[in-house]
DNA sequence: TTTAAATTTGACCAAACGGTTAAAGTAAAA
DNA sequence: TTTTACTTTAACCGTTTGGTCAAATTTAAA
C-alpha cells in the first residue's frame, strides 16, 4: 500500500500544514489541539507523539511564519549596484505576492509578537535575519544624492507598514470603503504601482524622480 | 462609610476598566473572566451579575476600543476651510497622542477584526462613523490643485497605516533596530514631524510643498 | 517467521474554563 | 424597626482543555 506508506512518512508534514492553517487563523490562544488533529486527519494523541506540547508545535510554526514574513529582499538586493528605487519596487511587490497567498499571516505575526514580546529577543537571533545590506543600499543612495537624507530605519518601517497595513485591516477597510472583496483585491493589486510611486515621490530627489516615476 | 458607597456605585466602571485592561492585552481568547475579576478586586460571580456573559462584556469593550481607534479628526476637520495639510497633521498627531497612552490598542483591534470579520458589518454601522467629510476635504484639495490626483481612500489608508504600524510592530522593531525602548519612544515622538513631511512630499503639488514643508 | 522498533488509537485524567445558585450582607424606603 | 430591593459572596456544575497511557497495529529488520 504505497498510499499508506507515503502517509506515514509525511505525517509530520501533514501535521505542520494543519497546525499552520489553524494557528495562523486563530492564534495561539484560539487554536485547539483537537482542531489541528482533525484538520490533519489524525488522532489527538498522535499529535502529542510528534510534537510533545502545544507550545513546541506553536514555536515551530511561528518561527517559520516569522521568517516567511521577512521578505526575500536580501536575495534580489545582494547585487552590488542596487538602487533605492529597486529596493522599494522589489519590497512592495514581494509583499503583495506573499500576502495575496497568505492574507492572515500579518495579523498572526502582529498578534503573537504583541502577546509575548519577551520572546522577541531570542526569535530575532534564531532567525539570523540581518537587514544590514538593505540599510547600506539606502545610505549609499543618500550619499549619491538619489534620495533625500533620512533615517534608513524610518524608510524601512514606512515601506513595510504601507505594504502590510492594508492586509492587516482588510476585514474592516474592505467593508468600510469598498463595495466588494474583489474591489479590495483590485486595490491591493494596484498598489504594486501606486505605492511604489507614493514612496518614490516622497524620498527620491527631484532629478531622480523624473526618470522613472 | 463613604468609601464603600462610592465603590458600590462605581463597580460597573471598576469592572469595565479591568476588562479593558485584560481584553486589550490578551485578546478575547486569551482573556480570563477570573483575571478580570481579580483586576477589578471583586468576585467572579459579581462579574456575571453585572455583565451576563464574556461575550456581552467583550462586545462593550471592543466597540468602545474601536470608536477610540477612529481618531477625532472629524471634530477638527468640521471647519469649512480645512486643507489636506491640516488633515494630515491632525491625523498623525492624534494617533501619536492616543497610541502613546494605549500602545496595545492597535494590536487588539487588528487581532479582533481578523478573528471575527463577520461582525464588522454590524460594528461599522453601530458606531455611526462616516468618513465622508474627510474624503470631501481630500477631493477638494485635488480640485484646488493643492494635491496630486489620487484615490482619497488610498491616501486615508496610507495615513492610518503609517501612523499605526510602528505601534503594531513595536515589540519587534524596537529590539531589531533600536537599542532601547526609550530610543523607540523618541522615534515615535519624532514621527509627528517626519511622517507629516513624508506624506506631504508625496501628495502635495510642487507650489504647495515649498510653503510649509 | 519471528522480533523489535516505530506508529496509531481509544479511553482516560486533572486542571481550567465560563457560568449558576442559594444564601448572606447592605442600603434606604415604609 | 421592618421591609424591600440591590449587591456580594462561597461553593458548586457541566464542559472543554492540553496532555497521558496502555494496548493495538504497522513496518522493516533478523
Amino acid at each position: 500500500m504505497v498510499n499508506k506508506k507515503e502517509k506515514n512518512k509525511d505525517t509530520e508534514v501533514l501535521i505542520l500544514d494543519a497546525a499552520r492553517k489553524v494557528f495562523v487563523r486563530k492564534g495561539y490562544d484560539g487554536a485547539r489541539m483537537q482542531e489541528i488533529a482533525n484538520e490533519a486527519g489524525i488522532n489527538k494523541a498522535l499529535l502529542h507523539y510528534y510534537f510533545r506540547s502545544k507550545d513546541k508545535l506553536f514555536d515551530q510554526i511561528f518561527k517559520e511564519a516569522f521568517k516567511t514574513f521577512w521578505p526575500k529582499i536580501e536575495v534580489v538586493v545582494s547585487q552590488e549596484d542596487t538602487h533605492v528605487k529597486d529596493l522599494i519596487k522589489v519590497a512592495v511587490n514581494n509583499y503583495v505576492d506573499l500576502l495575496m497567498k497568505m492574507p492572515f499571516l500579518p495579523a498572526f505575526v502582529v498578534g503573537e509578537i504583541n502577546r509575548s514580546p519577551e520572546k522577541m529577543e531570542e526569535l530575532i537571533l534564531s532567525t539570523g535575519i540581518n537587514p544590514g545590506k538593505v540599510v547600506e543600499i539606502i545610505k549609499k543612495s543618500i550619499k549619491n544624492g538619489e534620495m533625500i537624507p533620512m533615517d534608513p530605519r524610518e524608510l524601512l518601517v514606512n515601506i513595510v507598514g504601507l505594504s502590510v497595513f492594508p492586509f492587516l485591516s482588510r476585514p474592516l477597510l474592505s467593508r468600510m470603503f469598498w463595495d466588494s472583496e474583489e474591489g479590495y483585491t483590485d486595490f491591493l493589486e494596484s498598489r504594486r504601482n501606486s505605492l511604489y510611486e507614493f514612496i518614490c515621490r516622497s524620498v527620491l530627489t527631484e532629478c531622480n524622480k523624473s526618470i522613472l516615476c
